[in-house]
DNA sequence: TTCCAGGGATATA
DNA sequence: TATATCCATGGA
């Protein structure tokens, strides 16, 4: 095992499947904010300080086993990158993001904030969800827990619409009354195309946030979401052009079978901080 | 000023 | 079934 706990900290030993930079910067997580020398995350009603070190990182809570999870720790990251390395087109992506795990996420967090994704960029997906848990969820002292679902459920459109999220307002309201009449309420134990049915039912999830919540919330790690990025990124890669996101997803999980999950981060998390790089090619 | 952001809903054919 | 257009918002 690369990790041990001590006290209220875990101890990451091998920090080369594990790099807080790759990790929180690859677009599946908004709470978290960089201080000096470390970074503060919230997720539910958690909170940790994580802090790099020479050749170690260290993650205080008050719940190490709940960060156990969270991190997939007792997942083999080595081995994955292995498998994904067959691929050439995979090799620059892995050793710029060698340091990416793919987070377990709680679920209507999850949910919440990829719905307020769609079509909009992350530094106002944070802001929007901070606003959020800033009303609706409890004041834990200095900062504030995601709200429930019962939380949630007392926001009306014209709140979220303060709350920045624009046209995406009724969205929510919509999913997370249908959230609260049980829509999932069976989707962990579906097939994965069960599951993508079922929440792209609710209102302002489409294929694309679907993907996202079942990777990031569901440990659903064959699923390929395209977005934008990977959208641009998709031509170069396979060299086909003209097919629609639903279609290079489905391709792209064929081709990468139980990694697709992870292959998606290492390629979203290159293409997106070095396209420009690319087209100057 | 126009384009873009981890897209989805809706109208139209 | 497939394509076109609209949707708030703010930064580049």
């Amino acid at each position: 095992m690369d990790f041990y706990t001590q006290g209220s900290r875990i101890i990451v030993e091998d920090t080369s499947n594990f790099v807080l930079s790759h990790i929180l910067e690859s677009g599946q997580v908004f709470r978290y904010t960089s201080l000096p020398n470390c970074y503060q995350l919230i997720t539910k009603n958690l909170i940790c300080i994580l802090k790099s070190e020479a050749k170690r990182v260290i993650i205080e809570s008050n719940n190490n086993n709940y960060f156990i999870k969270y991190f997939d720790l007792h997942n083999n990251y080595t081995h994955i990158k292995e498998e994904l390395a067959k691929f050439s087109l995979m090799r620059d992506a892995i050793s710029y993001g060698y340091g990416i795990r793919i987070l377990g996420q709680w679920e209507l967090e999850v949910i919440i904030s990829f719905i307020i994704s769609s079509n909009n960029n992350i530094g106002r997906i944070q802001k929007i969800i901070e606003n959020i848990c800033a009303s609706l969820g409890k004041d834990m002292g200095g900062w504030h827990a995601f709200p429930t679902l019962e939380q949630l459920s007392e926001a009306d459109t014209d709140f979220f619409v303060k709350a920045g999220a624009g046209y995406r307002a009724p969205f929510l309201v919509k999913a997370i009354a249908d959230i609260n009449n049980g829509a999932l309420k069976d989707i962990d134990k579906d097939t994965t195309e069960l599951a993508r049915a079922s929440l792209m039912q609710l209102a302002g999830i489409g294929r694309k946030v679907a993907d996202c919540i079942l990777l990031f919330a569901y440990g659903r790690h064959e699923v390929f979401p395209v977005d934008t990025w990977l959208d641009k990124a998709y031509c170069h890669l396979i060299g086909k052009e003209g097919r629609t996101r639903a279609e290079m997803s489905a391709e792209l999980e064929g081709i990468f079978g139980k990694y697709a999950g992870y292959a998606q981060q290492y390629l979203f998390y290159f293409y997106r901080k070095t396209y420009k790089n690319m087209e100057d090619e």
